[in-house]
DNA sequence: AGCACGCCGACT
DNA sequence: GTCGGCGTGCTC
């Protein structure tokens, strides 16, 4: 009879005690189905143990435990208790909600067979010539080809799996050509088709980290655009995949899955690979869970949320765009995936890349301080490639009509005449991001957001980019009635009508997520680029990342001083990181590539230093700022968040916090005031934070953790709610 | 978070 | 007289 401690979803920072008589301490990591008050609820043992606290009359039985999965693996526990312990969360809710959702369903799960399936020719299949194939079947020509080529392969390395591969692929077994295998974990053979020649930077750095492949090593990866950082990633995971262990791969976004998973797939036939990320289905997140675990696949590829995938056997982390912002979980448990992947590469021994072309300056800060090993691509990897040209415009002297000067407008066209492509980069969906009268100053805004109202012209639609508040436009000024109300300011719709009326003879197309809102639109225009269908692309942030598209040669970035404006410190880093990008964009192939900036400061360090490419200069320079306004990573933060229908609710109970802490609050420590958050209002509620700021991470734990309790027995009405966010990346 | 209990205002 | 508002308290 033994007392097992069960993580519930429950937002109260312990585990619940129950009676089970079919446990032992080989069974931590279970799901079990338990009573909970007047309901049900699924939790996952953390620990079994003889005795408890809880007296006899409180103490339930189970009512279920399900073995049809095997327990989570040790790794994983110890990974949501440093997430309790470190971000401060309830440690139920760091275990219920990283779990695939039909494991938090009270309901059994089945998972696929054991062992991985692998296609390959018979020996009859091997001597069968292609030609004796009719012409005109071409898909199984190619099946044939693909099996001939490789010893043992995935469905999925054979195409995308249609009604009409699987047709060919029974046919091929019909005639004993070819046969699925089962092979069981750790048995794969990891063919990899040819790489193409390392550069000798590339070489040097697949050297140094092969050399190191059985050990916790953080390695920054410096590449700049086009050095190829994915050849690096890929030809050490063949060296850790060799040694049948698995590999993990980060990237931002689910757009940049697609991409690079035909790329790992193409490069090693034989290795299953897994795509972890928020559009896959439950079922299909359930297998692939549950397949890492078994380790019946070799890769996984996912945002930020398959960091926490159970693995059978890990030996690599790879961290693609590590700078990335998504990295950072927004609510609830809010973690940084990047940051979480260091932790798991400790505990687990092996090595971590992050790369990037700018790296985040805390990663930057560890690689010049020895904490990482920093290793860099200097030079794109095809040989003709060179770096853009970058060059501002001065909008103090070149004034732009409807947003585009004639520097810009003139090498679109020039651009446009000699066949290549162009991007104009604006940073803002819609037509205008302002509605105003022209006689009482009235502006559109949102009543549920502190934001304005942007205007949107196909559907002739006011929207808010904050909580997706819609209304159509008044024909008068609410305020004063007079008629004149006019559209300031350009989006890139207003961009893409000007491109229109300017070079009429273009083929333009608007990227943004007005856009690309429709299914598969996003594959659809990026296949509409790489043929070449589209002269002009005006897009956001969405076109910055990521993407190759070989023969596009200019880049017009529109306006970016905005940024530059922020109160937030991390502002103009990030601005920098994207503008990088967007320039890297430029010249990837044998064209030579052309940045124009239009701006107002083409003297400010951010355009110098953008000019020159010079990402470490720059990085060099704001570290130094940081520092000496004692700002990360030279301190460590923490912020109180509160949130309520008014201000001044939200305001009370941050200084009622403050003041909860006054007492043990040391020299290390410091409370800054509560204050608004820079977007008030969202969605119908009024927020502000307090700020804590530590010069060891250390002492701010230490405070924290003090500090919470406080926190929570503090009164709160009903409508406040509040939260902790650790190391948070925006104010 | 749920879900109960409990104590005060406007309705068949 | 009760239906229902949300404040408070508990869940092993």
């Amino acid at each position: 009879m033994a007392i097992i401690r069960v993580a519930l979803d429950v937002p109260l920072d312990c585990l619940f005690d129950y009676v089970s008589e079919e446990t032992s301490s080989t069974d931590i990591g279970l799901r079990v189905r338990v009573p909970f008050g007047k309901r049900e609820a699924i939790g996952i043992i953390l620990d079994v143990c003889a005795a408890t606290q809880i007296t006899a009359d409180k103490l339930k039985p189970i009512h279920q435990l399900y073995r049809e999965i095997p327990p989570l693996p040790h790794d994983l526990i110890e990974l949501y208790r440093f997430c309790n312990r470190y971000y401060h969360h309830p440690i139920g809710q760091v275990v219920m909600n990283s779990l695939p959702a039909l494991l938090r369903k009270t309901r059994s799960v089945t998972c696929k067979p054991d062992g991985v399936l692998l296609w390959k020719l018979t020996s009859i299949g091997q001597t069968v010539g292609i030609d004796t194939i009719p012409a005109r079947s071409k898909t199984k020509r190619e099946l044939l080809r693909l099996l001939q080529q490789n010893r043992q392969t995935t469905a999925a390395f054979l195409g995308e799996i249609t009604p009409h591969t699987r047709k060919l692929l029974r046919e091929l077994v019909a005639s004993g050509w070819a046969e699925e295998t089962v092979v069981s974990r750790g048995q794969q053979t990891t063919t990899v088709t040819t790489a193409p020649a390392a550069t000798a930077e590339q070489a040097e750095a697949i050297a140094a980290m092969t050399a190191m492949a059985n050990q916790f090593t953080p390695w920054l990866l410096q590449g700049v655009t086009g050095s190829g950082k994915t050849e690096v990633y890929l030809q050490v995971a063949a060296t850790i995949l060799a040694q049948q262990k698995q590999v993990l791969i980060l990237v931002p976004e689910i757009n940049l899955t697609p991409q690079l998973e035909a790329i790992f797939r193409q490069r090693f036939p034989a290795s299953p690979l897994i795509s972890l990320h928020s559009g896959v289905t439950d079922n299909e997140r359930l297998q692939g869970w549950c397949q890492a675990q078994h380790q019946q696949t070799g890769i996984v590829l996912g945002t930020r949320l398959a960091i926490f995938t159970p693995f059978a056997n890990l030996g690599l982390i790879v961290i693609d765009e590590e700078q990335d912002s998504s990295f950072k979980q927004q609510d609830g448990l809010r973690y940084s995936a990047r940051d979480l992947a260091i932790y798991r590469a400790k505990q687990l021994d092996i090595p971590i890349i992050l790369g990037s072309a700018t790296p985040s300056l805390e990663s930057y800060y560890h690689a010049i301080n020895g904490h990482y090993k920093h290793l860099r691509l200097r030079t794109r990897a095809a040989s003709q490639a060179r770096l853009p040209a970058i060059r501002c415009i001065d909008l103090r002297i070149v004034k732009a009509q409807e947003g585009l000067t004639e520097p810009v407008l003139n090498a679109l066209r020039e651009t446009t005449a000699q066949n290549l492509q162009s991007l104009v980069f604006i940073n803002r969906r819609g037509y205008a991001p302002v509605l105003l009268c022209k006689s009482c100053r009235w502006t559109a805004t949102c009543t549920r957001c502190s934001s304005r109202l942007v205007f949107h012209l196909p559907a002739r639609q006011l929207r808010c980019h904050y909580c997706g508040y819609q209304q159509s436009v008044p024909s008068a000024c609410p305020q004063c009635g007079d008629q004149d109300i006019l559209p300031f300011g350009h989006g890139t719709q207003r961009i893409e009508s000007a491109l229109i009326n300017h070079l009429p003879d273009a083929r333009i197309m608007r990227v943004d997520r007005d856009s690309i809102r429709r299914k598969h639109a996003w594959q659809a225009i990026l296949t509409t680029i790489q043929q070449k269908k589209v002269d002009i692309l005006v897009g956001t942030q969405l076109l910055a990342k990521g993407h190759d598209f070989p023969n596009l040669a200019l880049v017009c970035i529109i306006n970016p001083d905005a940024s530059l404006y922020s109160a937030d410190f991390r502002a103009e880093e990030q601005l920098f990181t994207q503008l990088m990008q967007v320039a890297g964009r430029a010249g990837r192939a044998e064209t030579p590539g052309t940045v124009l900036i239009q701006t107002e400061f083409p003297h400010h360090p951010i355009y110098q230093a953008l000019m020159r490419q010079d990402y470490d200069h720059y990085a060099q320079q704001m570290l130094k700022d940081r520092q000496a306004m004692n700002f990360p990573p030279f301190a460590y933060q923490a912020a109180l968040r509160a949130e309520a229908p008014v201000i001044q609710d939200a305001l009370a109970f941050l200084g009622k916090a403050s003041a909860a802490s006054q007492n043990r609050h040391s020299k290390q420590i410091q409370l800054f005031d509560p204050v608004p958050a820079p977007m008030m209002r969202l969605n119908g509620m009024e927020r502000a934070q307090l700020l804590v700021q530590a010069d060891s991470r250390k002492s701010l734990q230490h405070f924290l953790t003090d500090w919470q309790p406080h926190l929570v027995a503090l009164p709160t009405g009903s409508k406040l709610r509040w939260h902790l966010d650790i190391d948070p990346i925006s104010l």
